[in-house]
DNA sequence: TAGATTGTTAATCGATTAACAATC
DNA sequence: TAGATTGTTAATCGATTAACAATC
């Protein structure tokens, strides 16, 4: 599967997923479309639709196979062809990524984490190694590295960006709270932390209001 | 500000808010939709669009005082109304968002976190502490607590969803990979890491198809 | 005045939903 | 067969973009 997903399919395959992945644990064998629906709170007609989207290939009137429909996402999402990661900055935040485990299911590969602290380096987190941040440049080049995780303060952000270009890294996922300069060829993606708490606490007051 | 705003318009917002802080640590005091558009990397009839959705007034012709706007943004994003939470687990993640100092730029106050191993009881993290669960619940009603954030693993979250429900939580972030089951009153984000790397795998790959 | 830029309305575009023929 | 459920097409809805009168 390869074809341009739109973007609100591309958010809702996970969330499929994480429902299949839990009915799989459960020992359920077969889900409809309502099943998923009613679960990730979408639809079925808009489950069926990005099902579709992704090839789904399936006899009317049987239920889908959950395995078969884990592996079509899995597929469509791209997760079965792995890239590799660094981590740029040690710091609390930098360290929860380093740890967590389940980068393979989604067909990332966390090499190590860096920090200019060097007091750090020769740790490890979760099984990976905190290097000085001098070395990142070169084992970038050298293991070619697609994306870079940025979770330096945001004073040092562009800095750590800038070195991380110089690496040849394609892509990159951003948690500091400004906006980099990078050529137009390299992708960017921002994760700010006060788009869910404004969603959450503009939810909250709407309902308040209702009460 | 308190009519809804459009999904997009409520993602768009902090990006702006990024931004115009960012100019306002560079000492410029006023800037054009057309400037905003350009580092958020969206049209500037997006950005004034978005802005006359939050109510701006503003003489034509007259470039925007970026003061004035971050004001707007943040009444819009319903940032100036300040709401709690507690956060359920203080591993690696838990501590990481126990941590983050800025819950004040977008009214939310961290009160604690919570934790089943109580040998991290009585550890603080940026001046948090971390405490016992099983006096979350309690703690929770007596603060009138209105968010929770899960962090606990994905097989613990549902009982940290309840006890936090027993204490009268009207919110939830949640981190664990799982759909919680919760009276349909009460509100729940899902924060889904695969989302993100999907995201910039797939861009990766279509990147890579088109070299 | 001419030029720049606004806020808002109307046109366009894309995404979601509903409808339905096809299948077991 | 009747009932359930599919994949896909057409209708609806909402969000983005373009156009423009208003203003300094």
């Amino acid at each position: 599967m390869i074809a341009a997903l739109p973007q609100g399919t591309l958010q809702r395959l996970p969330q499929y997923l994480i429902m299949l992945k839990t009915e799989l644990r459960e020992g359920r064998t077969g889900v409809t479309a309502e099943d998923i629906g009613a679960v990730v709170q979408v639809s079925p007609s808009q489950v069926r639709h990005d099902l579709s989207v992704c090839g789904l290939e399936q006899e009317p009137s049987e239920a889908m196979e959950v395995q078969a429909l884990i592996r079509l996402i899995e597929h469509a999402m791209g997760y079965d062809d792995v890239v590799t990661a660094v981590i740029v900055g040690a710091g609390q935040l930098g360290k929860a990524l380093l740890s967590y485990q389940n980068y393979s299911d989604y067909g990332v590969e966390v090499v190590a984490a860096f920090d200019t602290d060097e007091s750090l380096a020769g740790q490890e987190v979760g099984g990976k190694p905190i290097l000085p941040v001098k070395r990142m440049t070169a084992l970038c080049r050298r293991m070619k590295v697609h994306i870079g995780i940025i979770t330096v303060p945001a004073a040092y952000a562009q800095e750590a960006c800038d070195r991380l270009l110089e690496g040849g890294i394609q892509a990159i996922w951003n948690f500091a709270p400004v906006h980099l300069r990078v050529p137009e060829d390299v992708i960017v993606r921002n994760e700010i932390i006060a788009v869910s708490l404004g969603e959450l606490s503009r939810a909250l007051q709407e309902k308040r209001r209702n009460d």
